[in-house]
DNA sequence: TGCGGAAGCT
DNA sequence: AGCTTCCGCA
């Protein structure tokens, strides 16, 4: 059954720590983790089990031996790798699936879409241990968030796009095994899996591109365009045998298949089978069918599809948020016909800028000499910074203010915040904004919720929720009295359930930023980088620049008003959370423990995160809403020049 | 078994 | 940052 892919399924090589990036100086536990669940050899001693990412650690001490063999730390055991591996929890790159033993499940929802948006990890349901479970019922994957820092927001290397071709190289260089034990199972490991790289992948396509250390953002745009170093518009041999495609290839080969909803998340929402709309055709079809790869080519046309999908069916933008390499040829309502569509050769778009723009291959250095700029995103300002100001009050009384609030009014906030910015609270820089965004955006994932069970996630994750529980249902309300205004989406029912799994919580964030026009849509987010110094990142200019973005923001506002009522509170709680260290005591232990990890994420993250945090995933058309204020809000920024 | 704090190492 | 080590608690 195993994929086609290789040998097992393979977990995309990104997942091992790539030199490169930055803070990796070795292997990380969970790149480990994936190693061996690719292996067959190892099934005797962890394999894939149960559902969507859970694997159980059938042999805790040989697992914790060959951990300790290639960290040459031959003392290692289960009990100090469990501890490592709790120590993911607050990371959420794991969880613990409660009641069976030995058993952690990833979030790949964090995890790999966070890098790899196109990617699906599921793949199918009884799959073969070598792939890891599927959710249920969908497939559907998760925007990344577009700021990093949300969930791995500790570790960056995921994101880091070094990830791509360092583990390719690294395992060339069979630089992983050090240890003097040498233990077989490194280089086990590692010779399988420098084979498989070597082959193909679909990293590898990005692999040199890719500048040494992109920032998380860089990276989605880098799906976009980094792709060929050298003339971008490559035709392209998007097909890629990618045997060790990350993606697995959906084993439901049929139309309703996986891979078409899974890629693509605006999708996942609305034009599936089941909707009237067709979907564009580019999405559903060619591209992710069976094999959709990482190639520079796919991507942008997927991403194309994708956004033209999204902005077909009036979905949020979100989809562009992340990629903001890609351009909507028309801004304008696309009709289906849309060109972009095609996707092998479409035309060229104007994705390109970015993809054109980067130059060199990858590493090399200066990324952006493109007109576009591509600025990476200075790291989020610290909390500290927030909390020592204004972030208390504003939190404490408006957090609603900042950036929750912009979608109660989303007109009016648009101005306020572009223009002036709220005038309590602290702007914050831009990159707060960012990570909000992103928690918001993440949430496709509820839907995954409704489709299959929230088992999957584990306690862990439903104790999150049942925090945040209220709020969604609070949101559930809203989306009912609202949904009408998005046509698209259908959203389940999302009630009880908590959202999401995983990710969600924290991923996906509301974004300030009022939305822009269309044409913002278009544009990448790339504007997003935000200087420190930029308390609105929506200047007024940016806004001023395109009147047509006024245009689209008024359409979008009315819809997103029906949505945003809720979000506030939402945020507000979260927001509460995560920062008030002191509400956090007062919590429950559980509460408690989760609210001092949220911080301490955040925290650690420098800030990133933080926003992100506190919105509870929005329903779908929240967020939708939500991503095209962001979108918006990001090229605000970068039309800022104008 | 599992959790998570604390300290320490790299 | 990402563990590793140790430990008390449940």
């Amino acid at each position: 059954m195993k994929t086609p892919a290789d040998t097992g399924f393979a977990f995309p090589e990104w997942a091992y720590k790539p030199e490169s990036s930055p803070g990796s100086r070795q292997i990380q536990l969970w790149h480990f983790i994936l190693e061996l669940l690719r292996k067959e050899e190892y099934h005797d001693v962890i394999a894939w089990q149960g559902d969507y990412g859970e694997f159980v650690i059938k042999d805790p001490d040989e697992v914790a031996r060959l951990w300790g063999a290639r960290k040459c730390k031959p003392q290692m055991n289960y009990d100090k790798l469990s501890r490592a591996l709790r120590y993911y929890y607050n990371k959420r790159i794991l969880h613990k699936t409660k009641g069976k033993r030995f058993t952690y499940k990833f979030n790949f929802n964090k995890l790999v879409l966070v890098n790899y948006p196109f990617i699906d990890m599921g793949s199918g349901r009884g799959v073969p241990q070598s792939a890891p479970p599927v959710p249920t019922g969908g497939t559907h994957f998760r925007f990344p968030p577009s700021t990093p820092s949300e969930v791995l927001s500790s570790s960056e290397e995921l994101r880091s796009p070094g990830m791509f071709s360092s583990v390719a190289r690294r395992m060339a260089r069979g630089s992983v095994s050090d240890c003097s034990d040498g233990t077989s199972t490194n280089s086990e490991l590692e010779e399988g899996v420098g084979a498989d790289e070597r082959g193909v992948g679909p990293e590898r396509a990005f692999r040199g591109l890719l500048p040494p250390r992109l920032p998380h953002e860089s990276l989605f745009r880098v799906y976009g365009g980094a792709p060929n170093p050298a003339g971008l518009p490559r035709p392209a041999p998007r097909v890629h045998p990618e045997p060790l495609s990350p993606f697995p290839v959906s084993p439901l080969p049929g139309p309703g298949g996986l891979l078409a909803p899974t890629l693509s998340p605006a999708l996942s929402m609305t034009p599936t089978p089941h909707l009237p709309y067709t979907p564009s055709p580019s999405l559903s079809s060619p591209m992710m069918g069976s094999h959709f790869s990482f190639n520079p080519e796919d991507m942008k046309h997927y991403l194309q599809a994708h956004t033209q999908s999204v902005y077909n069916y009036h979905l949020s933008p979100r989809a562009f948020l992340h990629y903001p390499n890609i351009v909507i040829p028309q801004p304008h309502r696309p009709t289906l016909e849309k060109p972009a569509t095609h996707h092998l050769h479409g035309p060229p778009l104007p994705l390109s800028h970015s993809l054109s723009q980067h130059p060199g291959g990858g590493e090399d250095g200066p990324q952006h000499p493109s007109p576009f700029k591509f600025k990476l995103q200075p790291p989020p300002l610290g909390r500290k910074q927030r909390d020592s100001g204004s972030s208390l009050a504003a939190s404490a009384s408006s957090s609603s203010s900042s950036q929750s609030s912009s979608f109660t009014g989303s007109g009016q906030i648009t101005n306020s915040v572009l223009a002036a910015g709220p005038p309590k609270i602290k702007v914050e820089p831009i990159s707060d904004i960012e990570s909000e965004e992103e928690v918001e955006v993440t949430d496709i994932s509820e839907e995954d919720e409704l489709n299959h069970n929230d088992e999957d996630d584990g306690g862990d994750i439903f104790a999150s929720t049942a925090r945040r529980h209220h709020h969604h249902q609070l949101n559930n309300h809203h989306q009912a009295n609202g949904n009408g205004s998005s046509p698209s989406t259908p959203l389940p029912p999302h009630s009880n359930h908590d959202d999401d799994p995983d990710d969600d919580e924290e991923v996906f964030k509301t974004p300030a930023t009022p939305p822009i026009g269309s044409a913002a849509l278009a544009f990448p987010l790339i504007g997003l980088k935000s200087e420190p110094g930029l308390a609105t990142p929506i200047s007024p200019g940016g806004t001023r620049c395109i009147p047509l973005k006024l245009r689209f923001k008024r359409r979008w506002s009315e819809d997103q008003k029906m949505e945003a009522d809720g979000e506030r509170d939402e945020a507000e709680d979260k927001k509460v959370r995560a920062e008030g260290e002191e509400d956090v005591e007062s919590k429950p232990e559980e509460a408690r423990r989760r609210g001092g990890e949220v911080e301490n994420g955040g925290g650690r993250a420098g800030g990133g995160v933080i926003l992100g945090l506190m919105l509870p995933p929005p329903p779908t058309q929240r967020r939708a809403s939500s991503e095209l204020q962001r979108a918006t809000a990001q090229l605000s920024l970068e039309n800022t020049g104008c």
